[in-house]
DNA sequence: GTCTATATCGGGATAGAC
DNA sequence: GTCTATCCCGATATAGAC
């Protein structure tokens, strides 16, 4: 009596790779449905029926980047040293997403509308986004990093912004294998490393009280 | 003999604007040729006649983003504060783009591909972005801020890249009338002069290798 | 439930008549 | 310089085979 079939969540899954293998290619705009349908050796219709939309592919893409990024974070998590579990925690993002490069830059399109489906920064990704942030505060938690009590509370998130800005440089980083973001990762964490160990001293207290305004506006 | 006619820069000119409009209201892939057409009262061919493809209108409005910015940024050197210069060079922008904002947006989503004629980062807008660095050189000296020997050079760039970080924030911000990246603008510039002061102390040639370092990265 | 075939619509772009 | 007609293609809906 069993409504379910076996071939099923197979078809579905050569759909789904046909196309992200054609948005690598030519991005999403350049990859069609027939493309798709024709790469994973189906038809369009069938394609449309597993899924309705071309959007609907990026939503799966988003769940699938989440389900596979969960153990890759979990990975990096190692280390005694602060800087190292950050280098290990974003260049695991720059490697999961390398393939995918292009294609997000083109989903960035879609940022600016934050009711698109589509858009990186919506509601589709705010799953991934609450785990790096607890991943952040797990890092300076396990290696043992002062934080400033006013600061605490703001600082894995200040940290995923500044991870953010990487990754935006990254997507638009033309250099070969994103060279420069790589190189722009190691000496800027040398950086954000030193001035968290400078914000810690009592002293900062008005110069964390400026970065703090700013997080604040940027979180209302 | 004027091979001339009288009409045509009439007639591109409204299609521009039609294009722009709709551009405005329904962004880029939103509004299509035919409806340029129709809101500018021409023939879809007439359309393609004056602009070679959709990209090319985008160009067009490249072009005249640089034709009318300039004076506005001429206008934004008045003041004795670099604070207020650097402010007003910004907001300009910010008002300027303020009805192409979206439309600026889903401009981002060509811009991972440098070929691409209409990403901001690109070839065609290379005049705008040494006009506005050029700008902020200028808002330096005559507001005769004091900086270090080795970090002049590079200071303008790195205002622009400042800037570039504000415009990007502002594009994608959903908040009523920016008014997160507005506010954002305000407390980071008090940030960023205070940090332009302290760089002009000797001791603090550690700090601006750092920088310079992380510059000279992005620029590669 | 799984899949094919086909029809319709709307979008970018072009050819060629006037 | 301007228009009409047309091409090609992607999105979408649906009829119906297995």
């Amino acid at each position: 009596m069993s409504k379910l079939s076996r071939k099923g969540p197979e078809t579905l899954e050569k759909i789904l790779e046909a196309a992200l293998d054609l948005f690598r290619e030519k991005g999403f705009e350049g990859a069609s449905m027939r493309d798709i349908a024709n790469r994973a050796e189906v038809s369009t219709g069938l394609a449309y029926y597993y899924f309705n939309s071309k959007d609907a592919i990026v939503l799966a893409f988003y769940d699938r980047a989440y389900r596979d990024l969960l153990p890759k974070l979990e990975e990096a998590q190692t280390g005694k040293k602060l800087a190292e579990r950050l280098e290990r925690l974003i260049a695991a993002k720059f490697e999961y997403f390398a393939p995918n490069r292009r294609f997000l830059g083109a989903l960035m399109g879609h940022a600016a509308d934050p009711a698109s489906p589509l858009s990186p920064f919506g509601e589709p990704s705010r799953k991934i986004r609450d785990a790096e942030i607890e991943h952040f505060a797990r890092a300076l938690r396990e290696t043992q990093t002062s934080v400033a009590a006013d600061l605490e509370p703001h600082l894995p998130k200040l940290l995923w912004m500044y991870q953010m800005s990487l990754i935006l440089f990254w997507m638009y980083d033309a250099s070969e294998n994103q060279a420069r973001a790589t190189r722009l990762l190691t000496a800027s964490l040398r950086m954000a490393v030193m001035l968290i160990r400078l914000a810690a001293l009592p002293l900062m207290k008005p110069a964390r009280k400026v970065v703090l305004e700013l997080v604040e506006i940027v979180e209302s």
